[in-house]
DNA sequence: GTTAGTGCAAACCTTTTGCAGCTCT
DNA sequence: AGAGCTGCAAAAGGTTTGCACTAAC
């Protein structure tokens, strides 16, 4: 469980472990989805519904800071909100379609690959890095192509 | 010049070329810098007292639905707005200094590949992407360690 | 002449800040 | 005990919307 291991790392730093910091922690290590902070603060009003918004801010800022989790943008698919998820050991990209929303995560030694040659080309010292996709998957390709056609059969109507 | 070909783009498209776009997308496409709207609308008025700052941001809306300028968030290393350029024929990678705000281009067959390979691993068809990288230009890199030193010391001091 | 586009004011959404009081260690 | 953390209220930053007027085609 990453948890634990984000709880040690927190502690040795001389950073309190309360008993909001702890509700947050669990929310966003088991949901497996990405989170943003008005999300998780819904989730953990459910446990604790005495939690303020902005310790989510905080908490989130705290551990971006401390590197244990990584903000999105998912393309701002869905507005202007950043998603975070703990960080994992193997960076991945992420895929989002742009229609449903759904998200697929791409792992493989080419983001390795690019981070070492950036770092070499520039004499660069990377902290974190961050791919985003943004089109359609392969469910959404189907409709899309529909609703356009749709479209168009509309648009022919009304300049009839 | 790119921005002849996007202004014929929009007129093709029927959307209207009216004296504020035309100043806008001159500035967009000569600074070879990422501006941002509030950047923009400041350089804009420069050209035209007159010219609103709504204006700026439904022009960028327009392009960017239109594909014809990229939107960036550059890891917010400023900010929360959001940064343009013109879509350049290559795919390139941005690196930005997170002490300096410095912002270097990555250019390289490594992220061509990897559209390659998750459109035909994921069968996603892909519209736009971005890669973001954050961390320390070489320069910042020294300037960093000497401050973290002056910082613990300081540390040591006040813990005295 | 139409319809799309503009400016203005006001709203909106997400995130941050100031401060008094509470709590972890 | 005391620094660190929380909640509340209020503000800030960036962007969008409604509407009457204007300008491009």
């Amino acid at each position: 469980m990453a948890v634990s291991g984000i709880k040690d790392s927190l502690k040795q730093q001389g950073v309190r472990l309360t008993r909001q910091r702890k509700i947050l922690l669990d929310l966003i290590d088991q949901s497996g989805q990405h989170l943003d902070a008005e999300r998780l603060f819904q989730l953990a009003r459910e446990r604790d519904p005495k939690i303020n918004r902005v310790t989510v801010y905080r908490t989130l800022k705290l551990l971006k800071a401390g590197g244990l989790v990584d903000e999105l943008d998912l393309m701002h698919h869905d507005g202007d909100q950043h998603y975070y998820e703990t960080r994992l050991k193997q960076e991945h990209a992420h895929v989002i379609c742009l229609r449903c929303g759904k998200i697929e995560e791409f792992f493989g030694d080419l983001l390795q690959q690019m981070r070492e040659q950036i770092e070499s080309h520039f004499g660069f010292k990377i902290v974190l890095a961050r791919t985003e996709v943004g089109g359609y998957c392969s469910h959404c390709q189907v409709l899309r192509a529909k609703e356009m056609e749709a479209l168009s059969a509309e648009s022919r109507r009304s300049h009839a």
